[in-house]
DNA sequence: CATTGTATGATTGTCAACAATTGGCAATCA
DNA sequence: TGATTGCCAATTGTTGACAATCATACAATG
C-alpha cells in the first residue's frame, strides 16, 4: 500500500507537480480511501508528499536549498553514527561497508549514478542499522525516502562527481578502521562545514518561504 | 483531537504502561475511531505512543538511554540552529532568547523545575522558528514532544540543577551576540561531547533491545 | 505437569456512504 | 475590461458497521 505509492513516486509515474486524490487513488488500487488517506500522511510526514487540503496532493520539487537542509541533517547523522559504530566495530560491519564500497566503485567505473546511488543507499542502510541508536535510525529512514527523490532531480549534480561520492565513502572506512576517532571526526567535520556554508549562502536571500506540511 | 491525546498523555492521566484503545478513546472524546487512529499514527511517530497491535497502544516509557539518544539529537540540532541563526542575527531574536532566559531564571530561583522546563521549550522554539531550516524545525517538534515525557519521568535528574541548565542558556545567548562562531561552537561540543560519551557508555550493555514503532 | 490445540472475546483493519469544506468558475456589475 | 459575488463540483473529513486478526484462557492430550 504505503510501498505501492512510494513506488509510484519513485519510478516517476507521479512526477513533482503532478496532483494526487484520496480517492482516484483508492480506486486505482482497488482499496478504500482509509489505508490511501493513511498512507498520504505517512508520506507526507516524511516529505514525500505535500497535502494541499481540496486541493490534491503533489509531490514536492525538490529545491538546491532542500537538498542542503538534507545533508546539513545528514552529516551529522552520519557522524553521530560513525562514532557509535567505531566504538564497537567488528569484523562483519567492516565488511558490510567495504562491500558496499566495492560495489560503488564498480557503479562508479561504469558510469552508473543510479547504481552508486543504490550503494549509497546501502552503505547507510548498515551503517544506521549497525549504531544501535533507535530515533537515529529513525532519523535515517525519513530523510532516505527524501534522497530517492533528491537523486531522481538532481543525479546530475549530486552525483556530478562520481569518483568523488566513492572516494568519501572509502576514507570513512578507511579511518574507522585504521585511524583514532579524532582523525575521522577532522574528516568529518571539514565536509560538514563545507555543507554548512553551502546551506547559509541558500538560506539567505528567502529566509522566510514555507511549503512544507 | 491530537492535542487532547497529548494533554492527557502529558498531564499523567495517561500513565506510562496503560493500554488505549481506540473504541474506548474514541468514545470518551465523542467521536469516531477514524480521527482517533490518525491521531495514534501521528503520536506514534513522534514517540508519545508505541503501537502494540490487538494489545492496545502504550504510553512508553523512558529509560535513561532514551533521554541520552534524545539529548544526542538535540546538541546537534541546537548547533545548526545556533550556526544558522548566528548568521542574520536581528535585535528582536536576542529579545526573545534573552526574555526566555529570564523567564527560566526566574523559575529556577523559586525552585520551579516545571518553570524551567517551560521556559527551556519556549526558548527552543524560538531558536527553531528563526533559524529558517524547515526540516530541523520539524525534527525539533518531535523530539519537543518526547521531551514532555522525558520531563514528566526524570525531573529530579534532567533538572536536577536548575542553575545549571540556567547558565546553559545564559552562555548560549552571551556568545551568540558576543563571540564569534569558532568560540560558541567550542562551547557546544564540549557540551556535545559529554553527551555522546554517556550514550556510549549506555548504550553498550544493551546494544540491540528494539522497542519503539 | 508441560504442551498443544481450540474457542472466545477484544482489538484493529477495511469499507462504503454521508457531511462539511473549499477552490474555481461563471454570471454579474461597475 | 476588471473586480465581485454566488454557486457548483471536487475533495477531504467523519461516521458506523462489518471483516479479519490476534491474544488469552481453558481444555484436552501426552
Amino acid at each position: 500500500m504505503r510501498d505501492a505509492i512510494i513506488e509510484a513516486v519513485i519510478t516517476g509515474r507521479l512526477a513533482p507537480g503532478d496532483r494526487v486524490i484520496e480517492a482516484t487513488l483508492s480506486r486505482e488500487l482497488g482499496v478504500s480511501r482509509g489505508p490511501v488517506r493513511e498512507a498520504f500522511r505517512e508520506l507526507a510526514e516524511q516529505g514525500l508528499l505535500v497535502l494541499a487540503p481540496h486541493r490534491g496532493a503533489t509531490v514536492p520539487l525538490v529545491t538546491e536549498r532542500d537538498a542542503y537542509e538534507i545533508y546539513s541533517i545528514l552529516t551529522f547523522t552520519e557522524r553521530l553514527a560513525l562514532r557509535l559504530v567505531k566504538e564497537h566495530l567488528s569484523g562483519a560491519m567492516l565488511g558490510t561497508f567495504k562491500e558496499a564500497v566495492r560495489e560503488m566503485r564498480a557503479a562508479a567505473e561504469r558510469g552508473d549514478a543510479p547504481g552508486v546511488a543504490h550503494a549509497d543507499l546501502a552503505f547507510n542502510d548498515a551503517l544506521y542499522a549497525f549504531a544501535g541508536h533507535r530515533r537515529l535510525a529513525r532519523l535515517w529512514q525519513g530523510l532516505k525516502a527524501q534522497c530517492y527523490l533528491l537523486v531522481r532531480e538532481y543525479a546530475p549534480r549530486t552525483y556530478a562527481s562520481l569518483s568523488a561520492v566513492v572516494e568519501h565513502h572509502a576514507t570513512i572506512v578507511d579511518l574507522i578502521e585504521h585511524a583514532g576517532w579524532a582523525e575521522l571526526r577532522r574528516y568529518l567535520e571539514a565536509n560538514a562545514d563545507r555543507v554548512d556554508a553551502r546551506l547559509l549562502e541558500l538560506l539567505g536571500p528567502a529566509d522566510a518561504a514555507p511549503r512544507e506540511a
